[in-house]
DNA sequence: TTGTAGGCGTTATCAC
DNA sequence: GTGATAACGCCTACAA
């Protein structure tokens, strides 16, 4: 048996609104009996029921969290800092895989929906334009991640994908690569299109090889990046460097490479993007862009938790990813990075 | 503005009970007004509101999930099943981290109780016996995947690692190993005890060799992996091979042993526990205990939800992990797995 | 089959 | 400062 308010007010002889005075906002109720109550409920064991409060007050202290899948690493260190922020705020975060199925990224948004969330932040979706209305039906702030539908109906958070390739791609210029690969992940991803275009800019920039033979596109995972890399290393005059759309599809790439009995970064360089906490780790040591994620996850709890207050923030906060050296970059048939 | 039952009651010239049952029970209504009283609903894009019916039914549909951190790729590939099988179910789910933190898994606890959920999952709880009777505070079901703390005051799935451990030592036995090492997580975790006791028993059981020297403590992750690594190839005589607590351990020690310049298998043997999605992409391939993570993560979630419905089901699964094998396991001395 | 009336646990607006 | 009283949105006897 759960106890309520009229429990207290009952035991305290106090009408039910009294306790709920002494327990939110003690300066509102006498001293003596403010205490009195509040020790009534302490040993009866009294804790809120915080459904009853969200019907009353219209707010739910909730907000809901959709991604493609947490099992991705990327994802699940985003996921760390929204929740982080959250759990600081005492509010509870709800959270659903959408698997990437715009059918079920729609059922998980409605629900949240139906239960009332105070705000959302939705990573990566998947869902075109006829998510919009969906979505300002909630009625309630959107933050989103890496938005891969381009629109500016919400507030968003994501990183220079453009930029951070040029930065990845220059680095493999500045070894003296001029023939470099790309490895995407799959067409139409709006990420995809702006890591390719900074590819593009750089080589256009350099007057390096350019050409639709180097680019091969994977699924953002390992998987994906192992066969994509066979298919650029079946080329006849296959490239002496990869720029890796993200550092799942490197990891796929550098086993495919040391399958083929390649050295890296001897024989081939290899560049990712994202930087998760096991690329130290990969062998060798994987050169990648760094996206600041739990801090991205941060700030887009923060910026929602801003928005259901009422406060205004930037519609758009974009951050720039940053070039971690590690070794499996280096000039062309070097083997040493800093050699 | 959001529209109610009420809204719908209205415009049918119907009494707002009548609504709530043509949307809930259509054959406890009139079948034409039902149907009436459906189509206003949908044309008004009626949506329920889910807190209203919570305080009302005493249920929320919905279950808290407590885990250390998502960002841990065996916790993130459990959350997912338990995920999957909520959602299919309609249940939404709560997600928080406790960073191993006791006072914030309380915290984190508390909070779900006052949300009213259904149901509770704690993953590798490290909260100690005090938190026993919080738990059964919620008075709602509870399910633990791999407790860390012995006792039986709830259901619990976990895998057997006892018997995990002996297969990956017996494993390397097999090879011809004599002098394996061992490197844990943290000291006092349940599952770190079982599994250096399933390393002791095949040991003693083969006659090999047993000393402490050939223990090194890591913390489950990477970086533990790595410098443990470190001490054990301190020793005047190193291990021919090693059993790490799990994969990420072994990650780590696979950096650590190349960057020493050791060659595995050849030099030295490193076998696993769990079997990450990433496992297959180190270098070597890691040999390694498979545990049955996502369908653990449904396993529980099936649990919980039965739990909730108030059907009975065992009070213990176990799980057993299977030998996966791969590259970093050899005979001593030799550089191929199958040679 | 349908409507009336309560109740779920809180908060909030009034009078007193 | 305190107590009625009325929401909040829904469900569910009970009565008609």
């Amino acid at each position: 048996m759960t106890i309520s308010i009229k429990d207290i007010a009952r035991v305290a002889r106090v009408s039910h609104s009294t306790v709920s005075r002494a327990l939110q906002n003690p300066n509102a109720v006498n001293e003596q009996t403010g205490e009195r109550i509040r020790e009534i409920a302490r040993s009866m064991g009294y804790r809120p029921n915080v459904i009853g409060r969200s019907l009353a007050t219209q707010r739910t202290h909730t907000i809901g969290v959709v991604v493609t899948t947490v099992a991705d690493p990327f994802v699940a260190e985003v996921v760390t800092g929204i929740e982080d922020v959250a759990q600081r705020d005492n509010y509870a975060v709800f959270l659903a895989n959408s698997n990437a199925d715009p059918e079920r990224e729609i059922g998980v948004v409605r629900s949240f929906g139906d239960r009332r969330v105070d705000g959302v932040v939705v990573m990566a979706s998947r869902v075109g334009a006829m998510y919009l209305p969906l979505l300002n039906e909630l009625h309630v702030p959107i933050v989103l991640i890496d938005n891969q539908h381009p629109g500016r109906f919400a507030h968003s958070i994501s990183i220079d994908d453009r930029e951070g390739a040029r930065t990845a791609v220059r680095h493999l210029l500045d070894l003296g690569h001029r023939r470099i690969g790309y490895i995407g992940d799959r067409y139409g991803l709006q990420s995809d299109d702006d890591r390719f275009a900074g590819y593009r800019d750089e080589l256009e920039r350099a007057g390096a090889d350019v050409g639709s033979e180097l680019v091969a596109h994977g699924n953002g995972r390992a998987e994906g990046g192992l066969t994509a890399a066979g298919r650029l290393l079946a080329l006849r005059e296959p490239p002496t460097a990869v720029f890796c759309y993200n550092d799942m599809t490197a990891m796929g790439a550098l086993r495919c490479l040391h399958d083929h009995g390649m050295q890296v970064p001897k024989d081939i360089s290899v560049i990712g993007f994202d930087d998760l906490p096991i690329s130290t780790f990969l062998q060798p040591p994987l050169t990648t862009i760094r996206q600041p994620k739990a801090e991205m996850g941060r700030d887009a709890a923060a910026t929602l938790l801003k928005l259901i207050r009422g406060e205004t923030v930037d519609v758009r906060t974009r951050v720039q990813g940053t070039l971690v050296l590690r070794s499996s970059t280096a000039a062309p048939g070097k083997a040493n990075p800093n050699g």
